[in-house]
DNA sequence: CCCATAAAGTGGGATAAAGTGGGATAAAAA
DNA sequence: TTTTTATCCCACTTTATCCCACTTTATGGG
């Protein structure tokens, strides 16, 4: 499970080191990696058993229907295996880094199942104007029983 | 399984490397070779494998059917058996090439039981739409189970 | 509250691997 | 035969990986 939001720092060599809290959250998994895609302009990154169900999910539709080669292509395309190195860190491949505009601050956002990677000036600015959106979802919310 | 995407160059022979996480996923399944065919102005590359059961899935269909008869004069006769040099790199047919309208940069993408190969140009316009088309599918992708 | 110690996070050099390019030779096409 | 195309081999450049060191932040005891 993950939880809290870490602000941490890429390197020139363009490697990040997982917050612990995130990291021992994997290793009670007995995962020493992450699979890493993009969506909503940041990163989305999952413990393999945990992707293993998407990926799966997706695989099972017809391959050459529109919206599933969309999906395919966009989203379970970008998924990259991230193993973690001797110090908890992993390297964002280059693709990732250049879609989610990652310069040196990024931020961890832990989202229980998975993790969010976003740069930091974005979050900055969505987060913002977050919670105004939050607030007036509340209908919404309810309606999935919250 | 092929995951992730990477960004490759054609050298002035037509060869292009293989990424080595691709090169590594045929190799498990003792391959160095791939099947590549032509799709949606780009290139589907299957292992070998994969490849015999797309095409025993096709042959398995009624024959005289129009659209049974199209894809096998263009997707299944177009395929192409690439062997891998000696530091993992396939010579692209020149036919298949022109069709793909490779120039100089291309992407690799992995499409779990396959991969794509697409002009640098052309999928960052296809990226883009499929970027655009499904943050507004969020319903869609939710009946999923997503 | 402060200090000592440990742990987390960051950075950099050395080495290995991946990716790219080009020449020489062999095979195929004209 | 000549020309073109592919294959093999070697060399260079770039990128990733491993290992060690430093800085900063957290932790625990007095």
């Amino acid at each position: 499970m993950f939880r809290g939001r870490f602000e941490h720092t890429i390197d020139t060599k363009g490697r990040v080191s997982i917050p612990v809290r995130f990291r021992e959250a994997l290793i009670s998994k007995d995962e020493e990696r992450l699979i890493i895609t993009n969506f909503d302009q940041c990163l989305w990154a999952y413990p393999v058993s945990e992707w293993r169900q998407v990926e799966e999910k997706v695989a099972a539709l017809p391959q050459f229907k529109p919206e599933v080669k969309m999906l395919q292509r966009f989203f379970i395309s970008a998924a990259c295996d991230c193993p973690l190195d001797s110090h908890g860190r992993i390297m964002i491949p280059a693709t990732l880094k250049k879609y989610a505009g990652f310069t040196k601050s990024i931020i961890f956002v832990g989202m229980t199942k998975r993790i969010e990677i976003w740069d930091h000036d974005r979050w900055s600015k969505i987060f913002g104007e977050a919670e105004r959106e939050l607030t007036g979802m509340g209908e919404k919310l309810a309606d999935l029983g919250l």
